[in-house]
DNA sequence: TTCCAGCACT
DNA sequence: AGTGCAGGAA
């Protein structure tokens, strides 16, 4: 299988105009503000799936405060945890699936299996929370590779072929190719960023897009008219 | 109505 | 590979 990736020089191009608006425009939240440890990183990573980051935000430090730590999400009634988890949506799996994790870091006294393998035989560990465990925990340099991102290559360099984000070499590839710099925390989060900003999915602003000059989706989309 | 820092199950 | 989950905002 060919995987061609984009010169070196389109790809630093791309992440340089990102960081360059990360440093003006990017957000702030709670769980960017400090080094987190396994339990907070893992908890901001859950309550964000398929939930928008400003929803989060909201009730975060609420989770936090009632539930600090693996052990008090055993300890608590499953009901309990479905409250706190009901404005975000996904609350009964969710709910479920913290449980079952917390008893399994319970059984494991708090330790994360140190290679990317078993720690995705974990409840609720798929292939974004791991590579978050990575990039987060482990200071790899893995992308956080969810519909934002996709959709942000995919528009600007070309489109991927499976259904599945997951299953796409291309996107895989390429996504590594874009974060592969010294600071792969913030290239992440501009790429987030600029993707729920700028480049969303309803309605994206190309007009004022500093990518757009070689972005493929807006030329194609000058052409149409 | 669509969409959102996915995952588990079929 | 397809689908359910789920409340909230646009």
């Amino acid at each position: 299988m060919l995987l061609r990736l984009p010169s070196k020089h389109i790809i630093q191009a791309f992440q340089r105009k990102l960081l360059s608006w990360y440093f003006l425009h990017g957000r702030k939240f709670p769980w960017r503000e400090i080094q987190l440890d396994p339990y907070r990183a893992i908890i901001a990573e859950i309550l964000l799936q398929r939930t928008k980051a400003e929803t989060v935000s909201k009730v975060y430090l609420e989770f936090l405060r009632k539930f600090p730590s693996w052990k008090s999400i055993v300890d608590t009634d499953i009901k309990q945890l479905e409250s706190v988890l009901t404005p975000l949506g996904l609350y009964r799996q969710r709910a479920r699936g913290l449980k079952a994790l917390a008893e399994k870091m319970i059984d494991t006294k708090g330790i994360l299996p140190q290679n990317r393998d078993e720690l995705m035989q974990l409840p609720m560990m798929g292939q974004y929370l791991a590579n978050a465990v990575e990039l987060v925990l482990w200071n790899k340099p893995s992308p956080l590779l969810d519909v934002n991102m996709a959709r942000l290559l995919e528009r600007y360099f070309k489109k991927r072929k499976l259904a599945d984000i997951r299953h796409d070499p291309y996107l895989q590839k390429l996504s590594s190719a874009i974060v592969n710099t010294p600071n792969a925390l913030e290239m992440n989060w501009a790429v987030l960023d600029f993707a729920a900003l700028v480049c969303k999915a309803v309605k994206p602003e190309c007009e004022i897009c500093i990518l757009n000059e070689d972005c493929k989706y807006y030329k194609n989309s000058v052409k149409d008219k």
